[in-house]
DNA sequence: TTAGGCACTTACCAAAAGGTGCATACTTGT
DNA sequence: ACAAGTATGCACCTTTTGGTAAGTGCCTAA
């Protein structure tokens, strides 16, 4: 790593923090991609492509988002409520900051896939009340 | 965005996701980041490095990060207690991928700044007694 | 008329993440 | 003898985060 993480910054530790905090949030960086695939994209159209994302966590990481001036936000006042939200220029950037995690995950999609799967027997094996979740539905 | 990002994967919803599951947990970039910058450290080291941190959350981090594969813990069985940690390479290749965001952070910092600000601001502006009880005792 | 989609909002809760502080076993310095 | 440092473990508690379910106002299709 190069001196790009200059220490000793205003509110962060470097640069790499203040940039973590931006994303931080379960569904952000998804929100990122999805919107970088492809142009504006609608509320719903956004709610159904990434399945297992209530309205509420939705909307909230899309208000924070567009309060950071990541994403922007277009309400057409139309009869039927029509809002579409689009990547400002400086979240076009960090999507594109964002590739090269993209791509590690991709390539050691398998040492990362392990590791994830030694992290569940770890978990289950040292539980003293053993309970056994059903279907602990994706997270 | 590419297509780095392949979608529909064992149990990521993409590359990206993957990675940023490997390196959530608050202190985790701040320690590879730590690691990269010099070579092998030992764990007083690191603590008196990063500030703020406690012991707890230290070990806890550095276990998460050696049981995944991406820093080694070296025991040398001595007397008093003597212990270093380093970047494995699949860890020094995160890091790399990681130049990015330190980068983008780091550019961005003045927007950064702006919004952290701004977000703090919102938060404090509802705080004041003259708004509803928020319910006290909280869970 | 009723159902349903749209883009949200709110109240309430559970789980996870993080923090504090004390304890360990052993050694060195004073 | 006693404090301090070494690398960690553990119990307990607070804060943050995420999730569920319901409701809002408005409009259209059946």
């Amino acid at each position: 790593m190069s001196d790009t993480c200059t220490p000793t910054l205003p509110g962060f530790t470097c640069g790499l923090d203040a940039t973590l905090r931006v994303i931080a949030g379960k569904w952000k960086p998804l929100i990122l991609y999805f919107l970088a695939q492809g142009g504006p994209t609608r509320y719903g159209e956004l709610r159904r492509a990434m399945r297992d994302v209530s309205d509420k966590m939705l909307i909230q990481q899309l208000k924070e988002l567009t309060a950071d001036g990541l994403v922007q936000r277009t309400d057409y006042k139309e009869v039927p409520p029509r809002v579409d939200y689009a990547l400002t220029p400086l979240g076009e950037s960090l999507a594109q900051a964002l590739v090269p995690l993209c791509t590690w995950g991709t390539e050691n999609l398998a040492e990362v896939t392990r590791v994830f799967a030694q992290r569940e027997r770890t978990n289950g094996a040292s539980q003293p009340g053993a309970k056994a979740e059903p279907s602990p539905s994706a997270q």
